[in-house]
DNA sequence: ATACCTTTAGAACAAGCGTTCGATGGTACG
DNA sequence: CGTACCATCGAACGCTTGTTCTAAAGGTAT
């Protein structure tokens, strides 16, 4: 049914880290198109993002596109799927550093905003946008790396809620401060705007006081 | 500049409300039309819905919507308009039966939680649908009542800060807040379903202890 | 039966869509 | 110089899009 024939890039690691680029010599240019992919992707959405739009914004012509990538949804597929690599990367070395279940919640909360700063479009191109082209395993293999995402956290919040009798129950909470997480803000942007810093310690502080019965604080 | 040929319909109350269907003699149909519209819309997105899409959903043929309504994109603002409507009206009710701000906090959250029960699909097009075919007063229209659907909740917000001197920022809190009750959630659809009275108390207490510094409760 | 108004639907339109094809210029090596 | 390969692009294809046109069916009052 699928017909393989192009190789087209084994895919390097996609936190734009600049590692070895002699591997694939069209690595970089791919790289400029996913970037300019996932802007439009996440501004105009995927279903109102033309390719010529794409070509456009990238500054490589609509045919040349198809000579780095297989297709649109081949571009969402690979935007989605570098951005939650990149994710579960992060944050298993940023949990690597500490123990205790606070800490690694503020870690969690922390690494995560920062890439979300870091890379508005990605993330919100694997958060809120999804192939309608349908039959896909490679949609199924996004869905199931996210699920390995979400279940860091929860598995945080489970060791969280056993030290303190937390009467939020765990998974309602891991949505909650999920979507508390993923900016940009929906309904009232609020005008004043913080740092990375400020802003993942103002989510930490309010979800765990929240949590937990009050009882917040954790200093690594 | 603008055409308005077509008087089309001074369109009644949104919720829904059986009312007096005589004044409008289409009117119903055209519930039946936006209500598929707004589930079309809610799952595919705006641009990812054809016009024939919403045809086949709605049972009305693709030339026949044209009788009801003036395009898709006159769709997508009838929908917004009447949701925040809606939203607002209700909300304002439920807010005269209180006067202490945790009260109205409390009923502004269940409020707008049960509504987003109620009609999903609404609420899902007016916080996350945008038109992309640009110049309209009437996107600004919806804009300006969103605003002030949000300073309603901000204004009670900052009562609240006076009460208890909150460490956080009511604009920040106020967009946790919206991220909170904005259902359905992206990441990890929690598979405990619980009733809407619970839902809307869970993230009251939760937000609540949080804002404030963990002295909750409200009861009315 | 005639005239009128509301409502519906099939057919068609131009514009835009994702994708493919063939040709072009540029290096590298014989 | 010639040949092979890589990177790139304009033009075109078939299909879908939002919208309009035209005609006809159903209902009621004369």
């Amino acid at each position: 049914m699928s017909d393989e024939s192009t190789p087209l890039a084994p895919a390097s690691q996609p936190g734009s880290v600049a590692g070895a680029p002699s591997e694939n010599p069209r690595a970089p240019k791919l790289e400029t198109l996913l970037a300019a992919a996932a802007t439009t992707f996440a501004t105009r959405g995927y279903s109102g993002t033309s390719m010529r739009d794409i070509a456009h914004d990238s500054g490589i012509s609509l045919s040349g596109i198809y000579y780095y990538t297989r297709g649109k949804s081949s571009l969402l597929y690979e935007i989605q799927s570098r951005t939650i690599d990149a994710l579960l990367a992060s944050v298993a070395q940023a949990l690597s550093t500490v123990t205790r279940p606070l800490d690694q919640l503020l870690q969690f909360v922390e690494n995560h905003t920062a890439y979300s700063n870091d890379h508005p479009a990605f993330v919100r191109v694997l958060s809120h946008e999804t192939a309608p082209d349908g039959t896909d395993e490679r949609r199924e293999a996004v869905e199931l790396k996210r699920n390995e995402y979400v279940k860091v956290l929860r598995d945080i919040l489970d060791r969280v809620r056993q030290e303190s009798s937390a009467p939020v129950p765990t998974p309602f909470a891991c949505d909650m401060l999920f979507a508390m997480m993923s900016g940009p803000r929906q309904w009232g942007v609020s005008d004043t705007e913080f740092n990375v810093g400020m802003a993942s310690r103002l989510i930490y502080d309010l979800f765990v006081r929240g949590f937990t019965g009050g009882a917040a604080a954790a200093r690594p």
